[in-house]
DNA sequence: CATTAGCACTCTCCTTGCCGGAGTGCTAAC
DNA sequence: GTTAGCACTCCGGCAAGGAGAGTGCTAATG
């Protein structure tokens, strides 16, 4: 189907993507025309128009309106045609800059990255941290967080910290709690959280451990502590961003069925963890995405790694009128630059 | 002035700002006159709003329109006329249930509230964590969180906690660590981050600190940590409710100022900050808070404690035109419920 | 003397009809 | 195969007109 386009026909269909893009308006035959230079009359270009709305590459609002690409118009756009444009040197050291403030802890990087990636490409932005489980610890310590309250502080490498409460868990001296809490981080110390959990279960079983008081109450309360998975996070920066594309300004509605997915971690989740596992960028136009209720977005995302594993991923949402010559390098070189950052944590 | 207007004007005043509240649209006079049993005929009521108008407690969007409330009028309503609601039982008990789904770490309960009750007024809701300065520490701990990286985590009563990162710290042993964080543990619990600062700096200046290898470590590492305060936090949830009120719903302008406010701590802040030091709940409306680019919002915010002293405020922001006979209430029960909650932490 | 009925007036909003512009599809000519 | 020409469709804007809601003023009323 792909190949089945000749050369010409895909020239239009660039221009008309390009002109849609620019004008976010359904676009004409004599545009077209007059755009590739007049070499073809609108007459013709009408008929390669009427071939591509065949081929289900583009639409037409109503009768005497002009064409608007279609979800699959877009994908192929993206996929063949697309000519991606060049960082300019001002984008990129913004985004340095902005990498460099967020010298605090992990969250902070990640926050000013996107924010200023959403201000660049006028779209809201979001970034995902996949579940802790994966990522290797880095320190782990047992604090006083309240009568018979306990909280599990956990370091990933990369610098992301969670925290885990344990209740009803009776109170220990202070001296104690050290004991317990330099007694985990001894085994925790370079493991993944999921091996760690199976460690502590598996030395809970041996003999030694119901014998030293110290370890057994490590084990228990971090067994404790670790019984259900942590949920990712999700940080969304740049809302009011999407207000600048009019699919969204001017219709009410889409605008709260995306606000509303904005407020729903598992929706946001679903619309960004194919990006994750990839190493290469995601484009997912319209209802490729697999989330029903936003039929009609699109979601630009690229993974970044810690190392070798993949621990989240960066990304734009807006509507399928996206410039993508220009979104796709700025998504790239964000991910790429949290992976920097990240490296050497 | 309150008192220059007699008790016939005040309920022509009330019934106009609950018509205007009910309805969104302006207020005739036949409308008053039938709501209030034909007691006074619309010429009547006429008069009277000519004279509340002149007072500067309506105004008319047009010559032939009805009248709307101006902020004078809301500001008026809400300190003499307002008759407030009760809660029902059903909305108590779900924001009991939210308040105990939030059995985690405290932001995680502030949000679950937060979110309720921005799902119960239709509006968005917004809960600020003033900066943990004045609040009372239960527990530190540094822990290694990178190669000479070092997090100080702060426990704070209430369940808050706080990363601060200390950088290009020379590496230490994990025991080493663990018995300098015991010992700044030892300095810090029962303290205010205020107070520890100080004691730090106290005790730096003691000779025995000099000689101490451990003690003379915590010191140096805790003064790092704690140089500059760290900020509060702010938690803003139901976003997508404010599109629920039609002044934003049909006016993108305002709603863009909205999400972009929505994304500066700092304003959040100061249009919330006054509610915090108040024990009673606080109502600002249009151009009384403080903030230059909103002055058409309407604030409805009170504080709630951690023992004796606040420690953060939780309230809605939407439109003038707000249920406040409903709204005030529930923000109010909603603080009681966070103060409670913390009271057992 | 406050209240009210009556009335003329104003302004918005909706409908209707009309026109121009943009764009199309088809056909016939090149 | 390409293109010029043409009839046709549909949208958007604009003006005119009428209904509706509401007002302010005046004069009559209890």
């Amino acid at each position: 189907m792909a190949s089945g386009m000749d050369d010409r026909t895909t020239r239009v269909l660039r221009h008309i993507v390009e002109d849609y893009i620019a004008t976010a308006e359904p676009v004409g035959s004599r545009t077209i025309s007059k755009k590739m230079g007049q070499a073809l009359s609108p007459a013709t270009i009408r008929n390669i128009m009427a071939d591509l709305e065949e081929a289900g590459y583009l639409a037409q609002p109503h009768t005497s309106a002009g064409r608007v690409p279609t979800g699959a118009g877009f994908r192929y756009y993206i996929d063949h045609l697309l000519s991606r444009q060049v960082l300019a040197r001002g984008e990129m050291d913004q985004l340095h800059r902005a990498a460099g403030e967020g010298n605090g802890p992990a969250d902070e990087l990640v926050r000013q990255v996107s924010r200023l990636l959403s201000n660049l490409a006028h779209q809201a932005s979001v970034v995902v941290v996949s579940s802790p489980e994966q990522q290797i610890l880095r320190s782990v310590s047992f604090m006083r967080a309240g009568v018979e309250r306990i909280l599990l502080v956990t370091v990933m490498r990369g610098g992301w910290v969670q925290h885990r409460l344990i209740e009803g868990e009776p109170d220990l001296s202070g001296d104690e709690l050290e004991k317990i809490s330099a007694f985990l981080n001894e085994l925790a110390e370079g493991q993944t959280l999921l091996q760690l959990r199976a460690r502590i279960l598996s030395e809970l079983g041996k003999e030694k451990a119901r014998y030293d008081r110290v370890m057994g109450r490590a084990l228990t309360m971090g067994a404790r502590a670790l019984v259900d998975a942590a949920p990712g996070e999700v940080f969304i920066e740049g809302r009011a961003n999407i207000l600048e594309q009019p699919e969204f300004a001017e219709d009410v509605h889409r605008l709260k069925r995306i606000l509303r997915a904005f407020e729903e971690k598992s929706v946001i989740f679903r619309l960004l963890d194919r990006a994750m596992e990839s190493r290469v960028i995601q484009v997912s136009v319209g209802i490729e995405n697999t989330v029903e209720e936003l039929p009609d977005i699109s979601v630009v995302a690229s993974g970044y790694r810690q190392g070798a594993s993949s621990v989240g991923s960066i990304g734009l949402i807006g509507p399928l009128r996206m410039d993508y010559s220009r979104v796709i390098p700025l998504v790239e070189y964000a991910a790429s630059l949290l992976t920097t950052m990240f490296e050497d944590r």
